[in-house]
DNA sequence: TCCAAAACTTAGCCTAGGCTATAGAGTGAT
DNA sequence: ATCACTCTATAGCCTAGGCTAAGTTTTGGA
């Protein structure tokens, strides 16, 4: 029952190599776009963002909360008022907007495709940072496609 | 148009950590994941796998490869014979084994929901370390459902 | 009002995973 | 047999993202 086809040739090294390059650059935002994503959701939902509920939502020490958030503030995405919690700029709001929606839109083709919720949601917090503007278009087109059928 | 559903409500605090802090365990093992998938495939492909290769097909300088190897050779996935190439031990093969079954089936997941070969073979470099047993299992099932009409 | 508890900061440390530059070793072709 | 070229290793540096431990501020309840 072995398909023995032709075994499928490596890639060119360049084509590769840039595949593992962008894959390390969405490596590189993944954590602001967690951190983000989840202040603005904290903001929605209980009206303030600490720094300790950070730390306790991520699983995450607050000092190491308080170094991310340090990084965050110098690329312009976040804002402090100590004791008062956590901010976002405009950037910021934009970054969780679009972190969000993709977000949103991975749990539910996950749940489409026949993943419970729960492992869909679990799942999309990895999967939801490596998916392209192209596959992330795909897993729209498909919900369209099957949204007459079930629901 | 707007669905103004409940706000959904926020997972519980230790739900979440739970999820990132797996996530970070997967970030862990992704790189050692891809270095021995890659040497898989040389050795396959071309008869032997050198550093000097490996630093152009992930996109990093020689002395990053050597690092790495040195972490994996640590981690007991991988031996080195220099100027002879790199070879992977028991526990590396089975690893660059199941990888590589994972990333096959992600790739063809990817195809049977839309996207296009080139694509998807990117994305599942980054996908591929996300996906739960269970996301791998209902990606399966997909395909099985979905072969017999197409194919 | 005041003071303990909670929130935040700071210092110091670690690993992974990048880099460049340089030195050293091995191979293979002449 | 040699020597140029390729491959590998090493030194030294950097950032991100973790940690613990030990301060410092602020807040809010008694």
């Amino acid at each position: 029952m072995r398909r023995n086809a032709v075994l499928k040739p490596l890639p060119s090294e360049d084509d590769q190599a840039a595949r593992f390059v962008r894959q390390r650059e969405a490596d590189r935002t993944a954590v602001a776009e967690d951190y983000v994503e989840l202040i603005a959701d904290l903001l929605r939902a209980e009206g303030e963002a600490r720094a300790v509920d950070l730390a306790r939502r991520m699983g995450v020490s607050q000092a190491t909360v308080a170094n991310t958030i340090t990084r965050l503030q110098r690329d312009g995405l976040v804002e402090t008022r100590p004791y008062r919690g956590l901010f976002l700029t405009e950037a910021g709001a934009e970054l969780a907007t679009r972190a969000k929606a993709r977000h949103e839109l991975v749990v539910r083709f996950l749940i489409a495709v026949g993943l419970d919720a729960e492992t869909a949601e679990a799942d999309a917090e990895g999967l939801e940072h490596h998916a392209s503007e192209k596959a992330l278009a795909a897993f729209a087109r498909f919900l369209d496609a099957h949204n007459g059928k079930r629901r």
